[in-house]
DNA sequence: CTGAAAGCGCTTACAG
DNA sequence: CTGAAAGCGCTTACAG
């Protein structure tokens, strides 16, 4: 590969003197600047990134660390951020720790968990990156960045206790609360509810939504009317058919997702029973499958790609702020997709 | 950051000592040894990746080009890539075009393309990466891989006509003639053909599987049978119409993917057709989709984590062989999932 | 306007 | 077994 030294050798000018074209330090006169720059278009040189990177000290590169680019979420916030690091000529170094794939999907309980992270951010700290951006999987709060690399961190789709840390995260609350609220205004009273794995945050905000559009239509929760699940097809089926058979009265069923309303589709239709005619169904996330169950299915779309550019703004915007940068928790608001899966009632 | 030259200040030993204590280069006692790593260890000093590597003048870093990671099939691809390179003691560096969400369906027809191609080569080349694999959203012919850069590459999900890249591709002959032969055996003679997009490879192969299983079981196909599709669900619904208004005689669909198969159910559904009754259905990709069907779809899976994996393999194989590497395609076979959509006939 | 020289943090013959 | 020195390919004061 051809060299600086090389080019300043065939143009008969020093090494300082083509690094000056080069960078745009203007002291040169025209002549020499257009010989320069025809040569080095001739040769093809391009500076080596290393040697650069070395002297410079600062990479304008980003790392990005994910949990796992095979969780549905990531692929569109990784998206999102490239989209707007490119657009701010940053490059992008992508980490993917696979921890889904390793471990199942139990993997934040793996003693190894918190190591890799912190191997993660020892690369990147050696790469010399000038931000991270962690990507997580799904929301919750993460403890285990390690804060002693003193590189400014921001966190995607989930939070962390540490002041050092802004992040962004998805309004489940709100999209919760409208959501029900739609089914309210179509008349449904007693509004069955599949909720997601206990404890995740998503299930509890989604939950505190759906608590909060009832009370504020004088509507009561029934517990009766509430089942558990896991994220999973087989959860909403289970759900439902216990429903059904406890032949409780209700008009509709709030999924916390589409995959385990694609479960609650399945046993109405085994069971003869209409969707979006004898029975209402939402779910939250917009997955492709939703436009493809038939009906087509009424539910809140993450704007994951929007979470992403959010993130890169938010650490583009921390790492070039002159005084103290104040921390925060970015909430993204969700989209109501109206389908086919919920009549008047 | 703490550096080398800190480490043997303290220890009282020069850099070249703790270099080659840390590169293993073993004439060094043991006791010198003990007392540098235990500095090492108690400063958590780590080596400056970019002096490293512009001494070492190769990086162990392979340089993955994606045309658009929110394709469906690229996540999966990439995270195989990452499995195999991890595994080896390799680093990756990940450049997403996002073809697709800049310039839409048809972006290889956009002339930017072949620049962007190119910078990511230069951008690489910059790096001085090993090695570059590039991630394809669909298999097709892809021409403007630049040669000149002389870093093995490997085609992950394409092909070229040169013969400087080897490829991995999918067996698309291979699974479609499986698929059809699945029908045959289950006694359909009349199977009705739902395409993708003419000229797309895909496309071309699956036909050519889907003839050539039904010359060996001396069916013939129907021309009148076969209907064109553009891999939405819209075509498979579209094509339904028009074969169940034609009043043809058949007994099953072979889409050629899910999404298209999605978009039959649901012109059977609305017409009281039941599917994996009155009609068999089966699709290809085997996508989340697949299995939420009601009946859950018989398809095609596509192990795009193979393909991954396989591609890496290649491209270390063609990294570290002595003599001249024989360049290949590699195809690789898809799994029959049997699911609920087809009965007997 | 131009160039000689130091130095970024390492590795690697080579000498002792 | 250990270290002085050259050098990887650049950038950046500084002097002229």
């Amino acid at each position: 590969m051809i060299t600086l030294k090389e080019i300043a050798q065939q143009c008969n000018v020093s090494i300082a003197t083509v690094s000056n074209i080069l960078n745009g330090k203007a002291k040169v006169s025209n002549e020499t600047k257009e010989r320069v720059l025809q040569i080095i278009k001739e040769t093809g040189y391009k500076p080596n990134y290393m040697a650069r990177l070395l002297r410079a000290n600062k990479t304008r590169t980003i790392g990005v660390l994910v949990d796992d680019l095979t969780e549905f979420s990531s692929p569109l916030i990784v998206d999102g951020i490239m989209t707007y690091l490119e657009e701010h000529n940053y490059k992008t170094i992508l980490e993917n720790l696979r921890f889904y794939s390793k471990w199942g999907r139990d993997w934040y309980e793996n003693a190894d968990y918190k190591k890799s992270v912190y191997q993660a951010f020892q690369e990147f700290s050696s790469i010399k990156v000038d931000g991270i951006i962690y990507v997580s999987g799904h929301e919750r709060n993460i403890n285990i960045i390690p804060e002693e690399f003193n590189i400014p961190t921001v966190i995607s789709y989930a939070f962390s206790d540490s002041q050092n840390f802004s992040s962004v995260l998805i309004d489940d609350f709100d999209g919760a609360y409208k959501l029900t609220e739609y089914l309210i205004k179509k008349g449904h009273k007693k509004i069955a509810l599949v909720q997601g794995i206990e404890g995740n945050i998503h299930t509890e905000e989604r939950l505190r939504g759906f608590k909060a559009a009832l009370k504020d239509y004088k509507l009561e929760a029934d517990p009766n009317l509430m089942f558990p699940g896991i994220w999973f097809p087989e959860s909403g089926y289970e759900a439902c058919k216990k429903l059904i058979e406890s032949k409780k009265d209700f008009s509709a069923i709030f999924c916390f997702n589409d995959l385990m309303a694609a479960g609650v589709y399945k046993y109405l239709t085994e069971n003869n029973l209409q969707v979006g005619k004898d029975i209402s169904v939402v779910g939250f996330d917009n997955r492709t499958i939703a436009e493809e169950l038939i009906p087509s299915l009424t539910t809140m779309e993450i704007p994951l790609k929007e979470v992403g550019i959010s993130t890169a703004k938010e650490l583009l915007d921390q790492m070039t702020s002159e005084e103290d940068f104040q921390k925060q928790k970015i909430y993204i608001k969700c989209n109501l997709i109206e389908r086919a899966s919920v009549s008047n009632k």
